[in-house]
DNA sequence: TATGAATGAGAATTCATTCAT
DNA sequence: TATGAATGAATTCTCATTCAT
């Protein structure tokens, strides 16, 4: 996230991101569990020792990739809907960009989904670490939906719950297009799924 | 499924059955690789072989435990489906009934919510064997609005995705109310969930 | 061995029988240790702990498996080398008698085979046990050799020697009619093997 | 087999050889289904896991053992044997190549002795890999008893039954000196054995 | 006697982590 | 820094033996 100062720290950022995105790959493919370190270390092209230089542990390897993914895709969503006027333009944003970031980074995606799996048994340390990540995707569509609800824009649904209700669909999507349940392109799916939403909320 | 008719099959109903109870706490509590079978032995008060004697493998504990529980709540959605008679009571009886039977069984909900964050990287054989179920349950949604929807009492929106849309949200409801995320009790979550999705439905 | 004297003996008998019958039938299929229980009792199509009433251990069963036919060999060898009348009689009675027996019991020679080649790796207890059948096959051959190379019938080879080697040509002819590696028949065989064996030491 | 080109190669094939060393006194022992890899890696002075870095299971690591053996033994015994120009004297070096070989590797005799009692209920794959290693054995004494044969300086007998049987006697004669039943030393038991084999066959 | 469910010690194998080079 | 050999705790599954019925 900060800018390496020296030459060494930009290695060493080089060399966490190399790992990171192997990490990824790897976990994507086989799980969290089923993954070695030495597949990750392989797939990085280096040695197994080496990856314990940049993290502690196999579970540090793990939350750093879904960290850095959610951090993106928080970041890259956030940007997009602050593009959108309406409430109608920014809850689009919303949609496409998540459904949009989560084609385009699918290893991520598998990873996110499994960590959703795991919620309720995982170390409770985990748990908070994510958590907060979690509630504020949810919390920044729950923020505009209160406005506009407040602004006469939307109907008084229950902001709290449309907000997390509109972050499931857009998962569920996901989940059918990578599983091919879908028969739609992207563009229709997104559009279907807007027209739900839109309907469901809109005054 | 089929009644015992001997003392022997229903003293191995029986062991099957504590079994795979003791092996739903343990996998919600730990998940599927961090469960041990002697866990699952230990919390069901018989000793390591004896489970084997009754399942072949861990596995196929899971897949026993996650079948009995789709197959039983297939059954118990599709029964209170049939009680309702227009689209709207059919829908509200879809959603009323899994909230309850997750909030009544929550660790089953835990493994099935595994179970889908394990989606994409199982063996191919479990999700096959999967699938189907998962998807029966969307279908029986589906069916029902694309009846609705030709009889003029939905509007056209495009029956798939609404049905599975809808199964997501569910989904996505449950894991706010089991991690504590809701603030609502059961009865007012399912009525905003309901409104939310009637709203985006009718015509 | 000894004549029943009620019926309960009897049957406890006739059990046995059975018993010893399946398992060797089971361990000469798959050896000692892949063997279990559960095949021996399934086999002789009685309860696993049935076989538990008439032999006390799986170690116990084996011996008695290979004593029984041991003694039955040596009876029926002596028996037969007792009809002859010259050393060259009754060297070729024991020849026939063995590879006959063996030829009629294949899944015995299986089990003494493999005894024999356990003979190293054996608790001392069992091997004392064996020691003693195995000499005695041997030591009926070394009195024959050594009175007819008293009478002047073979010339002064060691009796000992040529006796336990003969036993061993024996066995290894079985071995190559058993694995198939014999071109010839079985009387064939016998004769090859008895001229080499006489040539080597008659006078 | 090939000379290690690199530090690494050499240290490998150093823990392969000691791992080997260690898997055949305790194969010796115990039999190789009494063996655990926990006796072989303790016997190795290494850790369990330190095995499986260079064997991929207790199977292989008794199949390299044997193969081995038998390949030294064999190595040994044509180079010995071509070192005779006569059929008595290659005769005598099969023998006393064989028999002090394995009097030198009492270890490795004992696997495989083990290995020919296990002959009949093998695993298909093992028994096809040995029966060419064991069969070579034989071969190269078949060739030269036939070539002997058809230049009249032996008598016509069958030269795969005698080659066979010759291969028997010594490991019957190595058998009765390793369980202490053969009363002569090394060297007359060989001259002994030798001296019937040569009246069976010679003109 | 006969049964077969229950037991639990025991074995092979894996892999995250460490550490000497 | 980088390596990869070594470690050993942990896990699944098997099966001889026991015992209540």
């Amino acid at each position: 996230m900060s800018q390496p100062k020296t030459k060494q720290e930009a290695v060493a950022g080089f060399r966490c991101g190399e790992i990171l995105d192997a990490a990824r790959k790897i976990f994507a493919r086989k799980g969290f569990e089923n993954a070695t370190v030495d597949d990750i270390a392989e797939s990085a092209h280096i040695a197994k020792g080496t990856v314990y230089l940049y993290f502690r542990s196999k579970q540090e390897i793990y939350l750093a990739a879904v960290k850095q993914g959610l951090a993106e895709l928080n970041e890259e969503t956030k940007r997009r809907m602050d593009l959108g006027h309406t409430a109608q333009e920014k809850l689009r944003a919303f949609l496409e960009t998540r459904i949009q970031y989560f084609e385009q980074n699918r290893d991520f995606f598998k990873i996110y989904q499994s960590e959703f799996g795991n919620l309720f048994c995982h170390p409770a340390q985990v748990n908070a670490n994510f958590k907060e990540l979690y509630c504020r995707q949810a919390k920044v569509l729950e923020t505009i939906l209160d406005e506009s609800i407040r602004a006469g824009e939307l109907r008084a649904v229950r902001a709290d719950m449309a907000a997390f209700t509109i972050y499931e669909m857009t998962r569920g999507l996901i989940i059918q297009r990578l599983l091919g349940w879908s028969r739609g392109d992207a563009g229709s799916d997104i559009q279907a799924l807007f027209d739900l939403i839109w309907k469901g909320i809109q005054p």
